[in-house]
DNA sequence: CGATTTTTGTACCATCTCGCAAATTATTCC
DNA sequence: GGAATAATTTGCGAGATGGTACAAAAATCG
């Protein structure tokens, strides 16, 4: 059926018929993300999450379905969140070794956030936890890892081709060892390894893969 | 008190008094660890520890503390077992290479056992749950990262005298990027990423840590 | 206003959770 | 054989857990 006298706005004030939200979605999924972050699936429990949000239990049902819908809808977020902020970095043009230290000054950005200690990288967690008995979480952990992967190897391909790297570079090698050098301040993180700690492995990992040393 | 007429076999046969247990407390605890590793803490009850020993709950109870208690002593055999293995390579002569390779050779092994799919790394999955609302698992967590680090270090360096690497090579950074690659594999085995890409892994990171390319 | 629609709030259920207390069984010491 | 010891078995109980039913509430539409 065609749409038929829709008011101009989409999304601002849709006059919708019913009795109105008391909650934002968004920022109700946001804060399911924090503590899904903080605490992991099994051990975040659905009262747990009621109060974060402020949503009541059949509310958060009925909006974001159960609690691994949730989980699901809050790592899409995450993902979301932290693509635009690391893809912005990649999409933009720059040295190779400026590119390197502002994209792991994000990540740790993000890691290192929250307000009663660092939450990590929601995708090392959730591979670490959920990943191995859920084949949907699964993959879609499998398509960060290697949607970061590929980033990285495209970035290190194009600063070859501008000469910022030797011809013997194998960009595919060390676009591995930049995605484990998230990898690893990501775990680090969670132990609570202080920043400083983590940007000297930052700095060690950046001089190895350029080249100045190894 | 002095030690009276006790017989000479140690552990063999104490003849210890009340009633003979119906486990062996080594085997059940690494049946424990098991179901840990693959489910991790919160996702693992009572009942399906007390399933996979074959000892009831208050057995379990007595032999190794409550939930959390039953948790570390699992951790603690882990990094023993563990700690063998990686360990014995790292104490015997051999070349850089070959030592790398045996090591990230073992470290699969690892990662990659289990009936039921690949259970990555203990310490790993640790630090992306229990570690970051646990101090003292925490502690033990960071122990482990650091003596993997240590344990790197000590072996790049040992190289390096050895005329093994460059003038230039620096063995703290080295030994970063060789803790962050098992890291990285231990992450993606739990992502069922199939071993002869994790061997890719290995092999692309080596050729960097040894300097053949980049 | 009254009908309709959508969300909220309260209460509930069946199940699982951890930990423990009490009774039972099997073994050694005397 | 009987006492002492140590482990097992049964079962419970207080509370948490995920999910849902149902009625009240708050908005729009006619």
């Amino acid at each position: 059926m065609v749409q038929k006298s829709k008011p101009p706005a989409a999304a601002s004030q849709p006059k919708r018929r019913g009795r109105p939200r008391s909650y934002e979605p968004d920022t109700a999924l946001g804060k399911a993300l924090d503590l899904f972050r903080k605490q992991g699936f099994a051990a975040t429990s659905l009262d747990d999450l009621s109060a974060a949000t402020g949503m009541n239990r059949p509310s958060l049902y009925g909006a974001f379905g159960d609690k691994r819908e949730l989980y699901i809808k809050s790592y899409q977020r995450y993902r979301d969140e932290a693509g635009a902020a690391i893809g912005a970095i990649f999409r933009e043009e720059m040295p190779l070794r400026q590119r390197l230290e502002r994209i792991y000054a994000a990540a740790l950005d993000i890691y290192l956030s929250g307000d009663t200690g660092p939450r990590g990288c929601f995708t090392v967690v959730t591979a670490a936890s959920e990943a191995v008995g859920d084949p949907e979480i699964r993959a879609m952990v499998l398509d960060g890892l290697t949607g970061l992967d590929k980033a990285f190897a495209s970035c290190f391909r194009r600063a070859k081709d501008k000469g910022e790297l030797p011809e013997s570079a194998d960009p595919f090698a060390l676009a591995q060892i930049a995605s484990a050098t998230i990898h690893t301040i990501a775990i680090r993180s969670r132990a609570r390894v202080p920043r400083k700690e983590l940007e000297a492995i930052v700095k060690g990992a950046i001089d190895v893969m350029i080249g100045t040393k190894g």
